[in-house]
DNA sequence: ACCTTTGTTAACCATTTGGTTAAACCATAT
DNA sequence: ATATGGTTTAACCAAATGGTTAACAAAGGT
C-alpha cells in the first residue's frame, strides 16, 4: 500500500466517523503512521484531502442508484432491487450515508459540487415513469415526488440516524444489523403494498 | 430578554446549523452582541452550553411523541396523528431533527444521556400494541420493530437530509415546503395503506 | 561517481480557540 | 454619598491546529 493510499484510508476513516469540522490532521496522520507534513506533501491541504474522500464515497453510491433507475424495469422491480441493492451496499459501507447527509447538511459549497457531478442520483426518468404507470392504471394516483422520496426514506433514514433508531427502538448492533437485512425485501413490499391497485 | 436568553438562543441558531465541533464561542458571542467573557460567566464551558440547547432541543420533541404512542387510540390513528404533528412542529423547527442526528452519530456521550432521560421516545407500547392488531386481524402480519422504523422513516428523513432530498428530487424550498404539508397525511396513508388488511 | 527527482521527517510558525483575570460598571441598600 | 453585590468588558494566556521549511534519505538516470 502506497503512502497517498495509507492516507487515504486513515482519512477516509476519520472524516467518515467525525466529520470535516471535528477531524484533526494529526489524528490522521497518527492513524496513518506518518508525519503529518507527509499529508501536506500528497494532499495540498484538509480541503482537498476530504473533497478526494467525500468525492470518492459519493462515487460509490450514486452510479448504481441511476442505473436502477434508469433501466428498463418497471416501477415495482426497480423499487425491489433499489432497496435490495441499496441496502446491501450500505450494510458493507454503514458510514457513507450519514457522511454523505451530514457534509451536506454543513457545508453549502459541497452541494454545489453535488449538483454539477454528472453522476448524480437524478431520478428524472423515474418520476416520469410513476407518472405513465399511474395513468396506466397500475400504480394508485399519488404524487411521483412523494413516492421518490418514500422510497429514499424507507432505506436509507436506518443509516442516516442509526444511534437514534437503535437508541428509540432498543435494538443491540446484531438485531439492528438482523433488522436491515430484513428490511431489504419488507421496504420494497411495503412500498408496493401502499401503491399498487 | 436577558443576557441568558440572548446567549442561549444565539447557541442555538448557531449550534442547530453548525453543530458542536464548528461551532466558535467567539461567534455565539457575536450573535448574542455581548462579551465572549459573558458566555463562560453564564455557562461554565462549550461543553455545558451545548448541552442546555441539546436537552432544551430534545425535551421539545421527545414528549409530544410520546404522547401519542401511549395514547388509547387505535395504531392507524397513532399514525395519523404522528405523522400530522411531528410534521407540523418540525415545520417550524427544521433544524432540529439533524441536529439531534448528528450530534447522537458523533458524540457518543450524548447518547447516554440521550437513553437515560426519562422523556425519551419510547415505542414500547405502541410495539405490543401492534402485535395485539395484528392477532385481531386488523394489521397485516409484519414485524412490529419494522412498522416503527416506517413510521420513523417516512416522517423524519426528509428534515434529516433537506439538502439532499431537495438536490436529488430537485426542488426548490417553497416546493419542499409544500411537499412537506401534503407529507404529513401522505405517509400516513402510504403507511396504513400497506399494512391494512 | 554525480546530479536530479521523489519521498519523509523534525522542528518551527502564525493563527485560532476555549478559557481566565482583573478592572470597570451599575443598580440598590445603607 | 458610599459601600455592596451582581454584571460586563478588554486584555491576556496556554494549548491546539493547519500549514511551512529546511534538512535528509532513497532511487534512478547520466
Amino acid at each position: 500500500m502506497t503512502t497517498e493510499e495509507k492516507i487515504f484510508n486513515a482519512a477516509r476513516k476519520i472524516f467518515q466517523t467525525k466529520g470535516f469540522a471535528a477531524t484533526r490532521m494529526q489524528e490522521i496522520a497518527n492513524e496513518a503512521g506518518i508525519n503529518k507534513a507527509m499529508l501536506h506533501y500528497c494532499f495540498k491541504n484538509k480541503e482537498q484531502l476530504f473533497e478526494a474522500v467525500f468525492m470518492n464515497a459519493f462515487g460509490q453510491l450514486a452510479p448504481q442508484i441511476n442505473l436502477i433507475f434508469n433501466s428498463e424495469d418497471s416501477v415495482f422491480e426497480k423499487i425491489q432491487k433499489f432497496t435490495e441493492s441499496y441496502i446491501s451496499f450500505v450494510i458493507e459501507n454503514p458510514f457513507l450515508p450519514q457522511f454523505i447527509i451530514q457534509e451536506l447538511n454543513s457545508n453549502p459549497s459541497f452541494v454545489q459540487k453535488f449538483m454539477q457531478n454528472p453522476n448524480r442520483p437524478n431520478p428524472q426518468n423515474l418520476l416520469l415513469q410513476i407518472e405513465k404507470e399511474i395513468e396506466l392504471g397500475i400504480i394508485k394516483p399519488i404524487n411521483p415526488k412523494q413516492l421518490v422520496l418514500d422510497i429514499l426514506s424507507m432505506t436509507i433514514f436506518a443509516f442516516a440516524a442509526p444511534v437514534m433508531v437503535r437508541g428509540i427502538i432498543g435494538l443491540s448492533e446484531e438485531e439492528f444489523h438482523t433488522l436491515m437485512q430484513e428490511r431489504k425485501t419488507h421496504s420494497a413490499n411495503q412500498i408496493i403494498n401502499a401503491i399498487k391497485k
